[in-house]
DNA sequence: ATATATTTTTAGGTTAGTCTAAAAATTTTA
DNA sequence: TAAAATTTTTAGACTAACCTAAAAATATAT
């Protein structure tokens, strides 16, 4: 059984891990984390030794195969519950994270099969992120950041990489959702700000917001 | 803000004073929390400082008002999550309990309210014990424990007082639920057993069961 | 009422998880 | 490739929440 702790470092590494396949450093966890370099060599000698990651000094660190299982639980567990506030209590997406990170760490294998069942079996979480399964498999689909889409490509929103409230209630504000049809009217060589279509409706965005959006190109 | 431990000795004292209105002893607590009095003293001291006990040395503590809806909190949430569990989720009776222990720390005010509001305003848990207004307020009734009954007396199951897993199984095996009609046909001096009537079936319980289930009379 | 038993507190220690500061190793730069 | 910068680890300390053992206070029994 893993620590509260224990769960958010093995998260923190299974995230960091997505964007490369070399060993995570202290440093990178660290900043994660939001705590010290040496915290986080003291944990990680503890959770080498319970194997859920490989640990040698000052060469970072990769999560086992088991470590990956129990990482990804965690992540299906905090995606579920995203769902469920979404779906079933009325929280609009830039509010669940918070509560997720606390839900996400109840221990009760029922409960979250009986969550999955009562929410029909979602594939992803109201950001659209795939939601792992009981194996911790990911189901994942080809996606483009809108920043490169080139002028007149088009495709539907799939996802957010910055899911912070302010990034999400921005998005609310311009009328940007999943599943919102996109195209590239317009790219600015001069600050890679872009024009896009949505709803019919013209729409000029920063260069910030195209890096930050998914799309399943069409 | 309330530690996971603080929050655990404040809902024990809380259930300890409802039988009583004289300080709740170190023991006590030490025995419900299955701790040292030791430790009891060092937290009763932490829980002093923060206002939510009034404590003497060997005097025992009581709740202060701050104190008594901090815990009627988190008995509230503990019990609508009993309700969410059994209502929603197709979890039984006996299997509530564990889990609620963990979901009645998640903090976020929406969400319980969320919850209430999805169940449509439930007043009593799966155990048929009162669940705690928002200001910590309990609606007690009428209730007796089925040994106190006499002869031809009969009545409403509304509650259990043991609410372990294995007398709630021994009740769903019996047929013996919440909201069933029980009629007493005999008490026997010997033993102080009962043999009561429900659904128009004879059943011959022991003391034990009878002094754990109660009655509103009818 | 005094001796005995019980309860409660104190004193001092442990573990998990954090921290700061300094030492050691690695990486970058010139 | 040697010096400088950065990263990582180690050493030592702190807090929360627990523990054991002994001392102090209170309650019970003869």
């Amino acid at each position: 059984m893993f620590t509260l702790s224990e769960e958010n470092y093995l998260k923190a590494i299974y995230h960091l891990e997505i964007d490369t396949d070399k060993g995570i450093s202290t440093n990178a966890i660290a900043k994660k984390l939001i705590t010290k370099a040496s915290s986080v060599t003291d944990m990680i000698k503890k959770l080498s030794e319970k194997e859920v990651v490989v640990y040698k000094k000052y060469q970072g660190v990769k999560l086992t195969n088991f470590g990956k299982k129990i990482a990804a639980n965690i992540v299906r567990k905090h995606r579920l519950w995203e769902v469920f506030l979404v779906e079933k209590l009325n929280f609009s997406w830039d509010e669940v994270h918070d509560v997720a990170e606390q839900l996400e760490h109840i221990k009760s294998p029922k409960l979250i099969d009986q969550i999955d069942t009562f929410l029909g079996f979602p594939t992803h979480d109201p950001h659209g992120d795939p939601i792992p399964d009981k194996e911790g498999n990911i189901n994942t689909i080809e996606k483009s950041l809108l920043s490169t889409l080139l002028k007149n490509e088009s495709g539907i929103c799939v996802g957010v990489n910055d899911s912070s409230s302010e990034f999400l209630k921005f998005l609310d504000k311009k009328g940007i959702k999943l599943g919102k049809q996109i195209t590239v009217l317009e790219k600015e060589d001069f600050d890679d700000s872009l024009t896009i279509r949505i709803d019919d409706i013209k729409l000029s965005i920063s260069n910030k917001i195209a890096n930050n959006l998914y799309i399943k190109k069409s």
